[in-house]
DNA sequence: GTTTAATATGCAAAAAATTGCATAAAAGGT
DNA sequence: ACCTTTTATGCAATTTTTTGCATATTAAAC
C-alpha cells in the first residue's frame, strides 16, 4: 500500500490537486509510479480524513472548486515514519514478457509488431525524460540541490529505458533468426 | 489480469502443480512475474473450473495428494487468443524510488544503507540469471530451440538488473557527494 | 533430539486496483 | 458551428491482491 506514500511524497514536495497528481503518474514519475485517476481522489479523501493532509478549496468562477491538497504535520511524521522503514523489492508484473515466454504459439510478424509497437512507447518515454534532464541540468544551483533526488530517479527511469532499448534490438534480432 | 495467462503460458510448457509454479514465480521467471501461493491456488482452481486446464491427482503415500495440472484444448486457445491480441506496456510501482524521491526527508546513511540492501538482493538475482544462462547455452541445439523465447525474456532480465546495477553505482556517488 | 526449512495445499477477510459510469466547462482544432 | 481534448472531480461494482490463518509430512541442520 504504498500510493499513500507516493501521495504523501509528492505533496511534500508542493500542494497539488488530484489531477496535478494524476499527471505526474501519468508523466515525470511514472515510470516509477503508476495510478488512475479513481484510486487518486479516493486515496485524497482518505488521506484527508486520516487527517494526514490538508485541504484547501480553492473557488473558480463557473468551474467546478479546485481542492488543493498539502502535506500536515501528522502526514510528514508518517511519511517520515515509512522513509525510515526499509521495505522490500518492488515485484514486477509484465505481462509483455508473458507473451514473448509463451513466443512460439505466436507468428514472428505478430511478435516483431508487437515489439515493435512496445519500442515506441519507450522510445517516447525515453526522449520525454531526456527532456527533463535536459530542463534539471539548466536549473541554477540551488534548484538542482533541492531536485538532487527526484533526478536521481529519473537517472533511473533513463538508465532503464535505455536498457530496455538496448534488450529490444537483441530481441528483434534474435526473433528474425 | 494476466496472472492467469502467465499460468496458462507456464503450462503449456510443461504441466505443473500450483507449487511448481509457485517456484517459477519465485526463481526463473520472478523477474517478470510475481504472485503469492494463495493467489495461484486460487487462480488455478478458477481456470480448472472454467475448464481451460485439466487436473490430475496424483496420491502419494502419506503426503497429501499431488494436484498435477496441464494445459487443455480450450485453454491452449484462450492463451493464443490473448497472444494475438495487442497489450499495453505494464505498469510500474516501484516503492524504493518514491522513497529516494524523498531523500532529503532521511539522512544520506539511511539512503545509503537500503540501497546496498537492495543492491545485495540484485547482484544475487542477477547471479542467478547469469547461472540459468549457463545452463542454457550448455543445451543441445534442439533445446535451445525449443527455449529460444523463454531465453529471450532470460536477457531482458540479464540486461535490466545490470542496468539496475549501473544505476545504483551512479546513484551511490551522488548521495555521497 | 529438536528446531527449522522445504514440500504441498487451501479458506476467509480485508485492502487495493480496475472498470464502468457520470458530470461539466474551457480551450483548441477543422 | 461542431467535435475532440483537457481540465477537474467522484461513486459504485467488480476484480485482483494481500494478509492472516490453517494443516501435515519429510528432510536437513545444529
Amino acid at each position: 500500500m504504498s500510493l499513500k506514500h507516493a501521495i504523501l511524497v509528492l505533496l511534500d514536495e508542493e500542494p497539488s490537486t488530484g489531477y496535478d497528481l494524476m499527471r505526474k503518474f501519468k508523466g515525470s514519475v511514472g515510470y516509477f509510479w503508476n495510478a488512475k485517476h479513481q484510486q487518486v481522489y479516493l486515496q485524497l479523501k482518505k488521506l484527508n480524513e486520516d487527517g494526514l493532509i490538508h485541504l484547501a478549496i480553492q473557488a473558480q468562477s463557473g468551474k467546478p472548486d479546485k481542492k488543493i491538497y498539502s502535506l500536515s504535520a501528522p502526514g510528514k511524521q508518517a511519511l517520515c515514519n515509512w522513509l525510515s522503514t526499509p521495505i522490500e523489492p518492488s515485484k514486477t508484473n509484465d505481462a509483455f514478457l508473458v507473451k514473448l515466454y509463451g513466443g512460439h504459439l505466436s507468428s514472428k510478424e505478430e511478435l516483431l509488431a508487437e515489439l515493435a509497437r512496445h519500442r515506441a512507447t519507450h522510445t517516447k518515454t525515453l526522449d520525454y525524460l531526456l527532456g527533463l534532464e535536459q530542463s534539471y541540468r539548466q536549473l541554477p544551483a540551488h534548484q538542482k540541490d533541492k531536485y538532487q533526488y527526484p533526478y536521481l530517479t529519473l537517472r533511473k527511469g533513463i538508465i532503464g529505458e535505455h536498457a530496455w532499448l538496448e534488450w529490444a534490438d537483441e530481441a528483434k534480432k534474435e526473433i528474425k533468426k
